[in-house]
DNA sequence: TGAAGAAAGGAATCACATTCGGAGCAATCT
DNA sequence: AGATTGCTCCGAATGTGATTCCTTTCTTCA
């Protein structure tokens, strides 16, 4: 076995399920807002060297915490102004082969099964209006779709992918009694 | 001047609102789903030199097409597994003041002011049910909140970053006669 | 038909990612 | 207590790929 290898795996001994300390919620949060940043300046930034932050990086991204790194395209200058969301009510059906048809669609951005008044909650955006309706179209041409209704977007005020920060505030208990 | 300013004004003619060519789109679509290839490879998968698509994604930053590069992280590995969509019924109120203050929260990932039976959406991601609970707290507590409604996720189908692709056969006219 | 502008490719340069070896530090065992 | 083991850090060295420059080619327009 050569040298490199056998230091490979030494080196990453450890990789699974290991709590976040700050070092690496500091690197998520930068890497979730620019991840064109060098691991110098990354360093610099958090107060570690390259090789430190390239190390925790890499085992950031083996154990999932980062499932990715992409470019972020704007709507309207790609060619898709019109952003809405839509609530589908379904009547049993087979969802995962409806849903995998929809994900074909690059109009389709998000699928979600939710609890609530409504079944299913897509995120759509596409070209215009026109093009909306005849997304819905081949929705109700779909087997199991009962009814849809959507909400048109007028502005978006904030649009990010997953944050690395948790506000602990919120978890703390309401008011009146301490629950549990 | 030196000649390397020189070279680059030279070259940065023409930046501004180009349609985009197949090449551009073809190349979004790849960095929309990877931002990490090397130039050497997009090229080859589009047909291009290095330098000549290093060319391409400058502009494509540069006119705005491309926002941003940043890496994707998991909700749940991240310590934040609850997401729901909350809508948001206001009366009257600065809505400019509440969605900064709303921003400023990591849970916080999407502000959409929408038309339909509502006014606002919001995507949060949260660490719990609890947490929820804490930010919807938050929001009544805010000037000209009426009244929320929210929508648990169970299951995520499909969850991406907007794609490069257009499906033209979504804006064909619909069934019976043709529009304008 | 000739001239000019834009874009692509090849080669060279430069910056940064990546690797390596060693040192510091904490926890565990003797 | 002292030693050992394992982990993570850093500085220096290396290699790869980003970036630049220059030339060539293609297209467009006079």
């Amino acid at each position: 076995m050569p040298n490199s290898e056998k230091t490979e795996i030494i080196r990453n001994k450890g990789l699974e399920a290991r709590p976040l300390d700050t070092f690496d919620r500091t690197i998520l949060g930068e890497l979730a807002v620019d991840a064109g940043l060098s691991y110098a300046e990354l360093g610099s930034r958090v107060g570690l060297s390259a090789p430190a932050v390239h190390e925790r990086v890499k085992r950031l991204r083996a154990t999932g915490r980062i499932c990715g790194t992409v470019a972020v395209l704007d709507g309207p200058a790609t060619g898709k102004p019109f952003l809405a969301f839509v609530h589908v009510d379904t009547t049993g059906g087979s969802k995962s082969r409806t849903f995998r048809a929809l994900s074909e669609l690059p109009e389709l951005e998000e699928i979600h099964s939710v609890a609530g008044d409504t079944c299913t909650l897509l995120k759509v955006r596409c070209a215009s209006s026109r093009a909306l309706e005849g997304l819905l179209a081949r929705l109700y041409a779909m087997p199991g779709i009962k009814a849809t209704r959507s909400y048109v977007v007028l502005s978006t005020y904030l649009e990010r992918t997953p944050q690395a920060g948790i506000t602990e505030a919120l978890e703390e208990p309401p008011m009146d009694e301490a629950p549990r």
